[in-house]
DNA sequence: ATGTCGCTCTATGAGCGA
Protein backbone atom coordinates (compact mmCIF):
# COMPACT_ATOMS: atom_id res chain seq x y z
CA UNK A 1 0.00 0.00 0.00
CA UNK A 2 1.76 3.14 -1.24
CA UNK A 3 0.52 6.44 0.78
CA UNK A 4 1.42 9.91 0.41
CA UNK A 5 1.52 13.05 1.85
CA UNK A 6 1.52 16.04 -0.81
CA UNK A 7 0.84 19.70 0.11
CA UNK A 8 -0.78 20.77 -3.13
CA UNK A 9 -0.77 24.73 -2.55
CA UNK A 10 -4.49 25.23 -4.55
CA UNK A 11 -6.16 22.72 -5.72
CA UNK A 12 -7.44 24.86 -8.53
CA UNK A 13 -4.20 25.67 -9.48
CA UNK A 14 -2.20 21.94 -9.06
CA UNK A 15 -5.52 19.96 -10.73
CA UNK A 16 -2.88 19.48 -13.49
CA UNK A 17 0.57 18.67 -11.85
CA UNK A 18 -1.00 16.32 -9.19
CA UNK A 19 -3.17 14.37 -11.89
CA UNK A 20 0.28 13.99 -13.67
CA UNK A 21 2.10 12.68 -10.71
CA UNK A 22 -1.28 10.38 -9.66
CA UNK A 23 -0.41 8.92 -13.24
CA UNK A 24 3.18 8.18 -12.64
CA UNK A 25 3.36 7.56 -8.71
CA UNK A 26 0.12 5.03 -8.54
CA UNK A 27 0.20 6.12 -4.73
CA UNK A 28 -3.06 4.20 -2.73
CA UNK A 29 -3.82 7.04 -0.64
CA UNK A 30 -2.70 10.34 -0.58
CA UNK A 31 -3.49 13.21 2.01
CA UNK A 32 -3.39 16.46 0.35
CA UNK A 33 -3.05 19.80 2.74
CA UNK A 34 -3.91 23.45 1.73
CA UNK A 35 -6.50 22.66 -0.95
CA UNK A 36 -7.52 26.16 -0.16
CA UNK A 37 -11.32 25.13 -1.43
CA UNK A 38 -14.29 24.58 -0.09
CA UNK A 39 -15.80 21.22 0.32
CA UNK A 40 -18.49 22.25 -2.41
CA UNK A 41 -16.23 23.87 -4.84
CA UNK A 42 -13.52 21.06 -4.96
CA UNK A 43 -12.77 19.64 -7.99
CA UNK A 44 -13.64 15.96 -7.68
CA UNK A 45 -14.38 14.77 -11.23
CA UNK A 46 -10.15 14.24 -12.63
CA UNK A 47 -9.29 12.33 -8.81
CA UNK A 48 -13.02 10.27 -8.99
CA UNK A 49 -12.51 9.33 -13.05
CA UNK A 50 -8.67 7.73 -11.81
CA UNK A 51 -10.54 5.78 -9.25
CA UNK A 52 -9.82 7.47 -6.43
CA UNK A 53 -12.71 8.30 -3.50
CA UNK A 54 -12.03 12.34 -2.63
CA UNK A 55 -12.85 12.95 1.33
CA UNK A 56 -12.34 16.82 2.01
CA UNK A 57 -12.60 19.43 5.02
CA UNK A 58 -12.20 22.81 3.27
CA UNK A 59 -12.20 26.42 4.31
CA UNK A 60 -12.75 29.18 1.71
CA UNK A 61 -9.56 30.83 0.91
CA UNK A 62 -6.64 29.48 3.34
CA UNK A 63 -5.46 25.72 4.55
CA UNK A 64 -8.12 22.91 3.78
CA UNK A 65 -7.35 19.18 3.82
CA UNK A 66 -8.05 16.05 1.75
CA UNK A 67 -7.96 12.22 1.20
CA UNK A 68 -7.60 10.48 -2.19
CA UNK A 69 -8.23 6.50 -2.09
CA UNK A 70 -8.07 4.37 -4.39
CA UNK A 71 -9.36 2.10 -1.11
CA UNK A 72 -12.81 2.79 0.20
CA UNK A 73 -12.53 5.39 3.25
CA UNK A 74 -14.53 4.42 6.25
CA UNK A 75 -15.00 6.05 9.24
CA UNK A 76 -14.16 9.84 8.14
CA UNK A 77 -13.64 12.17 11.24
CA UNK A 78 -12.84 16.09 10.42
CA UNK A 79 -11.27 18.32 12.67
CA UNK A 80 -8.04 17.47 15.22
CA UNK A 81 -9.93 17.01 18.97
CA UNK A 82 -9.57 19.71 21.61
CA UNK A 83 -10.78 22.87 21.04
CA UNK A 84 -14.79 23.15 19.39
CA UNK A 85 -13.81 26.88 18.83
CA UNK A 86 -11.00 26.16 16.12
CA UNK A 87 -12.79 27.37 13.12
CA UNK A 88 -9.46 26.57 10.77
CA UNK A 89 -9.11 23.22 8.57
CA UNK A 90 -6.21 21.24 9.02
CA UNK A 91 -7.32 17.68 9.94
CA UNK A 92 -8.88 14.90 8.37
CA UNK A 93 -9.29 11.19 9.41
CA UNK A 94 -9.78 8.08 7.77
CA UNK A 95 -9.18 4.32 7.62
CA UNK A 96 -8.36 2.28 4.83
CA UNK A 97 -8.32 -1.73 5.24
CA UNK A 98 -5.52 -3.32 3.14
CA UNK A 99 -5.33 -7.49 2.10
CA UNK A 100 -3.64 -8.01 5.73
CA UNK A 101 -4.24 -4.77 7.99
CA UNK A 102 -6.85 -1.77 8.67
CA UNK A 103 -4.81 1.41 8.65
CA UNK A 104 -5.85 4.62 10.41
CA UNK A 105 -4.69 7.68 8.81
CA UNK A 106 -4.39 11.21 9.90
CA UNK A 107 -3.65 14.17 7.46
CA UNK A 108 -2.89 17.25 8.99
CA UNK A 109 -1.74 20.23 8.34
CA UNK A 110 0.05 21.93 11.33
CA UNK A 111 -0.18 26.00 11.60
CA UNK A 112 2.92 27.81 10.17
CA UNK A 113 3.29 30.06 13.27
CA UNK A 114 5.01 32.97 11.72
CA UNK A 115 4.99 35.86 13.01
CA UNK A 116 6.44 35.06 16.52
CA UNK A 117 6.44 37.80 18.81
CA UNK A 118 9.59 38.00 21.39
CA UNK A 119 9.67 39.27 24.85
CA UNK A 120 12.41 41.82 25.82
CA UNK A 121 15.06 38.15 27.23
CA UNK A 122 14.40 37.25 23.38
CA UNK A 123 11.54 34.23 24.19
CA UNK A 124 9.09 33.44 21.82
CA UNK A 125 5.54 34.28 23.82
CA UNK A 126 2.94 32.11 23.58
CA UNK A 127 0.25 34.44 22.13
CA UNK A 128 -0.35 35.44 18.50
CA UNK A 129 0.17 32.79 15.78
CA UNK A 130 2.79 31.34 17.34
CA UNK A 131 0.50 30.02 20.34
CA UNK A 132 -1.79 29.10 18.45
CA UNK A 133 0.92 26.68 16.65
CA UNK A 134 1.89 25.30 20.08
CA UNK A 135 -1.87 24.62 21.34
CA UNK A 136 -2.18 22.47 17.76
CA UNK A 137 0.82 20.83 19.05
CA UNK A 138 -0.66 19.85 22.46
CA UNK A 139 -3.99 18.66 21.06
CA UNK A 140 -1.47 17.13 18.27
CA UNK A 141 0.18 15.06 21.46
CA UNK A 142 -3.12 14.43 22.91
CA UNK A 143 -4.62 12.71 19.88
CA UNK A 144 -1.23 11.05 19.17
CA UNK A 145 -1.32 9.27 22.46
CA UNK A 146 -4.60 8.07 22.05
CA UNK A 147 -3.77 6.37 18.53
CA UNK A 148 -0.65 4.98 20.56
CA UNK A 149 -2.71 3.62 23.22
CA UNK A 150 -5.08 1.64 20.73
CA UNK A 151 -1.84 -0.24 19.25
CA UNK A 152 -2.86 -0.42 15.73
CA UNK A 153 -1.60 0.81 12.32
CA UNK A 154 -1.80 4.46 11.86
CA UNK A 155 0.11 7.22 11.02
CA UNK A 156 0.38 11.05 11.19
CA UNK A 157 1.25 12.44 8.43
CA UNK A 158 1.45 16.33 6.35
CA UNK A 159 2.44 19.17 6.75
CA UNK A 160 4.45 20.12 9.78
CA UNK A 161 5.70 22.94 9.33
CA UNK A 162 8.44 22.09 11.71
CA UNK A 163 11.94 21.74 10.78
CA UNK A 164 13.05 18.85 13.28
CA UNK A 165 17.22 19.44 13.25
CA UNK A 166 19.63 21.91 11.75
CA UNK A 167 20.40 18.52 8.40
CA UNK A 168 17.22 19.47 7.70
CA UNK A 169 17.20 22.87 6.28
CA UNK A 170 20.27 23.74 3.61
CA UNK A 171 20.82 27.44 5.89
CA UNK A 172 19.88 26.52 9.59
CA UNK A 173 20.88 29.69 10.83
CA UNK A 174 18.58 31.38 8.54
CA UNK A 175 15.45 29.75 10.51
CA UNK A 176 16.74 30.32 14.22
CA UNK A 177 13.92 32.82 15.08
CA UNK A 178 11.50 31.36 12.60
CA UNK A 179 8.24 29.14 14.39
CA UNK A 180 9.03 26.84 11.82
CA UNK A 181 13.03 25.50 13.88
CA UNK A 182 12.57 27.53 17.55
CA UNK A 183 13.49 25.42 20.15
CA UNK A 184 10.24 25.28 21.35
CA UNK A 185 8.65 24.55 18.27
CA UNK A 186 11.48 21.19 17.80
CA UNK A 187 10.90 20.32 21.31
CA UNK A 188 7.13 19.75 20.85
CA UNK A 189 7.41 17.83 17.83
CA UNK A 190 9.78 15.26 19.64
CA UNK A 191 7.69 15.24 22.49
CA UNK A 192 5.04 13.40 19.87
CA UNK A 193 8.30 11.47 18.20
CA UNK A 194 9.25 10.19 21.85
CA UNK A 195 5.49 8.50 22.37
CA UNK A 196 7.01 6.03 20.59
CA UNK A 197 6.37 6.92 16.85
CA UNK A 198 8.62 6.70 13.87
CA UNK A 199 9.50 9.02 11.38
CA UNK A 200 9.43 7.33 8.33
CA UNK A 201 11.67 9.41 5.89
CA UNK A 202 14.95 9.44 8.87
CA UNK A 203 14.09 5.90 9.64
CA UNK A 204 15.05 5.31 5.76
CA UNK A 205 17.96 7.95 5.18
CA UNK A 206 20.37 10.13 6.88
CA UNK A 207 22.17 13.04 6.39
CA UNK A 208 21.96 15.87 5.46
CA UNK A 209 20.61 17.51 1.72
CA UNK A 210 17.02 15.71 2.02
CA UNK A 211 14.09 18.48 1.74
CA UNK A 212 10.49 18.56 0.82
CA UNK A 213 10.07 22.13 0.59
CA UNK A 214 11.51 24.99 -1.52
CA UNK A 215 10.06 28.58 -1.12
CA UNK A 216 8.78 30.57 -4.64
CA UNK A 217 10.54 33.18 -3.72
CA UNK A 218 14.74 34.15 -4.14
CA UNK A 219 15.52 31.06 -6.59
CA UNK A 220 14.99 28.72 -3.91
CA UNK A 221 14.98 25.57 -5.70
CA UNK A 222 17.59 26.96 -8.15
CA UNK A 223 19.85 27.04 -5.09
CA UNK A 224 18.80 23.89 -3.57
CA UNK A 225 17.86 26.09 -0.40
CA UNK A 226 15.03 23.84 0.82
CA UNK A 227 14.12 22.52 4.17
CA UNK A 228 12.25 19.27 5.56
CA UNK A 229 8.94 20.38 6.82
CA UNK A 230 6.59 17.50 5.95
CA UNK A 231 6.36 14.61 7.39
CA UNK A 232 4.82 10.78 8.54
CA UNK A 233 4.70 9.33 11.76
CA UNK A 234 4.05 5.82 12.23
CA UNK A 235 3.28 4.36 15.39
CA UNK A 236 5.12 0.75 15.94
CA UNK A 237 2.29 -1.38 14.50
CA UNK A 238 2.46 0.47 11.11
CA UNK A 239 6.44 0.58 11.41
CA UNK A 240 6.54 -2.98 11.22
CA UNK A 241 5.08 -3.10 7.97
CA UNK A 242 6.88 0.13 6.22
CA UNK A 243 9.48 -1.20 3.40
CA UNK A 244 10.12 2.22 1.80
CA UNK A 245 9.81 5.70 1.98
CA UNK A 246 10.94 8.18 -0.26
CA UNK A 247 10.78 11.81 -0.95
CA UNK A 248 9.67 12.70 -4.79
CA UNK A 249 11.83 15.87 -5.43
CA UNK A 250 11.99 15.76 -8.70
CA UNK A 251 8.45 16.80 -8.85
CA UNK A 252 9.71 20.82 -7.61
CA UNK A 253 11.04 21.08 -10.98
CA UNK A 254 7.88 20.56 -13.22
CA UNK A 255 5.65 22.91 -14.66
CA UNK A 256 3.72 25.15 -12.21
CA UNK A 257 4.80 22.63 -9.22
CA UNK A 258 3.60 23.30 -5.89
CA UNK A 259 6.45 24.60 -3.45
CA UNK A 260 6.09 21.48 -1.19
CA UNK A 261 7.05 17.77 -3.56
CA UNK A 262 4.85 14.26 -2.29
CA UNK A 263 6.74 12.24 0.57
CA UNK A 264 5.57 8.86 0.21
CA UNK A 265 5.91 5.16 2.39
CA UNK A 266 5.08 1.70 1.04
CA UNK A 267 3.04 -0.55 3.72
CA UNK A 268 2.88 -4.28 3.59
CA UNK A 269 -0.41 -3.84 4.15
C1' DA B 1 19.51 43.07 -1.69
C1' DT B 2 15.99 41.19 -4.32
C1' DG B 3 13.62 37.74 -6.59
C1' DT B 4 6.91 34.12 -5.91
C1' DC B 5 2.58 32.12 -5.89
C1' DG B 6 -2.52 31.32 -4.90
C1' DC B 7 -6.48 33.03 -3.02
C1' DT B 8 -10.42 36.61 -2.22
C1' DC B 9 -12.70 40.77 -3.13
C1' DT B 10 -15.68 43.30 -6.60
C1' DA B 11 -11.36 44.01 -9.17
C1' DT B 12 -9.00 45.43 -13.66
C1' DG B 13 -4.89 45.51 -8.74
C1' DA B 14 -4.39 45.30 -3.37
C1' DG B 15 -4.06 42.63 0.64
C1' DC B 16 -3.15 38.43 2.93
C1' DG B 17 -0.79 34.12 4.04
C1' DA B 18 2.93 31.26 3.25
Amino acid sequence: MKIATFNINGIKARIGALTDWLDEAQPDVVLCQEIKSVDEAFPREPFEDRGYNVETHGQKGFNGVAILSKLPLEDVTRGLPGDDSDEQARWIEATVVGDSHAVRLCGLYLPNGNPVEFDAEGKPLRDGKYGYKLDWMDRLEARARALMAAEMPAMMAGDYNVIPQAEDAAKPQSWETDALYLPQTRAAFRRILNLGFTEAFRARVQGPGHYSFWDYQAGAWNRNNGIRIDHLLLTPQAADLMTDCVIDKAVRGREKPSDHVPVWVTLAA
